[in-house]
Formats: C-alpha cells, sequence, structure tokens
DNA sequence: TAATGCCCATTTGTATACAAAGCCCGTCTG
DNA sequence: CAGACGGGCTTTGTATACAAATGGGCATTA
C-alpha cells in the first residue's frame, strides 16, 4: 500500500475519532515525522482530506481540522435528509428485493449483537454500513452514491458525538429494518418515510443528549 | 497565484471545454512540460481533478479523464434535481426577496443578452451563474452549497453537449426567472415545481439534440 | 497605552533526483 | 496457434533541498 494512502487513512481515522479536535493544526512536517513518512504523501493525503471538507487550509499555518458541532449538525441533516430520503426511493424502485430483504431479517435480529460487551458497537455498525452500501448499489447512480459516501464521512464524526445508547441503537434498528422492509416491498414513498423519520429521530436523540446551549 | 492553482484552473477548463476528451490520458511529465511548471504542482492539481470526479486514477498509465456521455446523463440529472429542487425550496424559506426579484427581472430581459453575436453566451451564462450564487448563499447550508458547487463543474461540461440554440436559451431564461420569482415569493412548494420543470426541459432538450442511439 | 511597522522564525510551495511499480511487447511453450 | 511468462521501458510514488510567503513578536512612536 501507498505511503500517501496510509497517511490518508491514519489522518481521517484521527480525525473522525476526535483524537485530533476541530480546530487542530496539522502542519506537515509534524505529521510526517508522526506517521513516520515524508512531507510528499503526508502533503497529498491533506490534499485530499481538504476536498472532502475534514480540513481547510488555514495559509501560512498549516491546515486545521474543520469545525464540526450543534450549530452545522442541522447544516448537515439537511444535506443527509436530501440525498438519503432521495436514494431510498430510487432503491424502492430499484433495488433487489431478496438483498433488502434478508438485510431487514438481520437488522430486526440487531438487540443480539448489542447485547455482548462490545464498546465500539463493531456488528452493529458494519451491518448498518452494508444497508448503506446496499442502497448505493440499488440506486445505480455514482453521482447520487459518491456524494452520500462523502457525506458519511462526516457522519463518523458526527457519531461519536451523540454517544448512542443502547436503546437508542435498538430503536434505530428497528428504523433501519422498516426502511430496509419498504424498500424491499418496492415502496418508494414508504421508503421515503421510513427515511424522514429515522433521520428526525437520529437528529432529535442528538440533541437531546447535548445541553443545547 | 500558485503554480498547483494554475495548474488545477488550466487542466480544468481544458476538460469542460472539451479540448481533453473523455478517455484522454494525462500524463505528469507531458502535462507539466505544457504547462511550464513542475512534476508537484500538476500532481496536486490532477489529486483535486481526481477528487472531483472529472479525472480517474488509471494504474501505471496516469490519469484519464473521465467519461461523460448520454448514458450518465440521466444519472447526473437525477443527482441535480435531488439538490437543486431541495435548495430552490429552502432559498424560498430563507431568501431575501428583493435579491430574487432583481434577479428575475435581468433574466426577463435575458433575450438581450442573446441577441447580440456572443458566440459564447458569456454575459447570459454569467446571469444564470448569479442566480446560482445567490441561491447557494440565500440557502446558508455549507454542506448543501458545497456539493451543489462540486456537480456544476460536471454540468458545465454537460453544456457542451447540449449546444443550445437560441430558442432553447429564450426558453430557459424564462424558467430560470419562474424560479426566482417563486422564491422571491417565499413559495417552497412552488420553486420546487419551477426547479423540476426547467430541469426536465434541459434534458429533454439535451437528449432531444442528441440521436438516441 | 495602544496602534503600527519591521524583522525573523516557521510553514507551505516548488523543483528535482531517485525508487518502485505497472504495462507493453516479444518470446517461448503447450 | 493461443496463452503464459519475463524483460525493458514508461509512469507514478517518495524523499529532500531550496525558494517564497505568511504570521507572530518586538520595538518604536504618536
Amino acid at each position: 500500500m501507498r505511503a500517501s494512502d496510509r497517511a490518508y487513512m491514519a489522518l481521517r481515522e484521527d480525525i473522525v475519532e476526535w483524537r485530533l479536535r476541530p480546530g487542530a493544526i496539522l502542519a506537515e512536517v509534524e505529521q510526517s515525522e508522526r506517521l513516520g513518512v515524508s512531507r510528499t504523501p503526508v502533503r497529498e493525503a491533506l490534499s485530499r482530506l481538504t476536498a472532502e471538507g475534514l480540513t481547510t487550509a488555514a495559509g501560512g499555518r498549516g491546515v486545521v481540522v474543520t469545525d464540526i458541532s450543534l450549530e452545522n449538525i442541522d447544516e448537515l441533516f439537511e444535506l443527509r435528509e436530501t440525498l438519503e430520503v432521495r436514494a431510498a426511493a430510487l432503491a424502492a424502485e430499484r433495488g433487489e428485493a431478496s438483498v433488502f430483504a434478508e438485510l431487514r431479517a438481520r437488522l430486526l435480529d440487531a438487540p443480539a449483537l448489542l447485547s455482548e460487551d462490545d464498546p465500539a458497537r463493531h456488528e452493529y455498525y458494519a451491518l448498518v454500513g452494508r444497508l448503506d452500501e446496499a442502497i448505493d448499489a440499488a440506486i445505480s447512480n455514482s453521482y447520487l452514491a459518491n456524494a452520500m459516501r462523502s457525506l458519511r464521512v462526516h457522519l463518523v464524526r458526527v457519531r461519536r458525538l451523540a454517544a448512542d445508547d443502547a436503546a437508542r441503537l435498538h430503536a434505530a434498528a428497528a428504523e433501519h429494518a422498516a426502511i430496509a422492509e419498504a424498500i424491499a416491498d418496492g415502496n418508494p414513498r414508504l421508503a421515503e418515510a421510513a427515511t424522514i423519520l429515522h433521520l428526525h429521530r437520529s437528529l432529535t436523540h442528538v440533541k437531546a443528549v447535548h445541553p443545547a446551549r
């Protein structure tokens, strides 16, 4: 694997896992020493991160990690709803029913994944990720799929902010199952409604967890 | 201005103006000699273009200009409609009425801009661009605005494919004026409808111009 | 004391040398 | 004759040296 890819993944991981907080300054030499590669691959990695909106160039003082907080979260979810509602509808029109029927079944079993003590909820998020991928594949629209992929990077950052408890994840799994069911049934309007409901609940939960300063 | 910026703009211009056709191979040394800079800024420029989706890395044979044709145009317009319909509705909710009222008036005068013999329709497209910028500003959502900005780069490429005649541009100006009017009136549903109508007409025109192989 | 201009340190921007990796083509072999 | 294999060449990937630009701190001055 290329050094620039490793640098990119390492930095992106550090940012979405909040090890590099919003506002942190990433100097090229500093990061190149930390990651054990030269400035060139670090530079390319920072370029890609900036293109994605995870960092922004800050004049003569390196690039800074983009701010994400409750101020922007409404904007983020506005775009998310725009894209995901449409994607769900298109998936309902074009997707393979069997794929989503199976995902629905697995999502209904999701509480089993959460009962084990896995603090990172790895299995659960992997399952949700599979639903995302299935929708991406079903819509067969590379432009829309790319837009959603770039959006998801930002959403993972918010995940940490949400600090979901088991109760919320149980409910979210049921909501995801409802989306999968609507898509499997080939019902676009229902898929839209289920998506709107899920996103509304997610956003409400995040805001409830955090003090509305 | 930085050499990498110049290289980026030059290459992007060459691609959207179809001087570099889809499938063309861009080798780093070749382009660096052509643009009179070293490989490093060319490399960064190609990186940015690839992130935008205008080029794709092609293994050990340089980056190639992304294919765009009637096969993908449906996908492109699907994303376009998703974003622009929502943006128009949000602009109607949040925009300054006076700004859009003035743009509407100018758009109704657009035929005057087209009567002069300006083959590139520079003035006309600048006016449409001002409407886009006004919508971007009105929605006050940086994520959505960025998504639309990155989409527009691809749309400019399609513009060449469309080969709009004067009659189509007259009609399009009227459609844009209708969108501006709906936003100025603060009527989100009407703004959505006007946008859907405009995009449908645009896509239909492109497909009519080109033989439906 | 607050504003302003200058100087220096730090950081990014560019060029280039060298290393590694992938493709193309010729050859060999079944 | 078709397919696999290997060498050479082209192209990208990485490191580093040097240039330019920007920001921060200090001194100066109104």
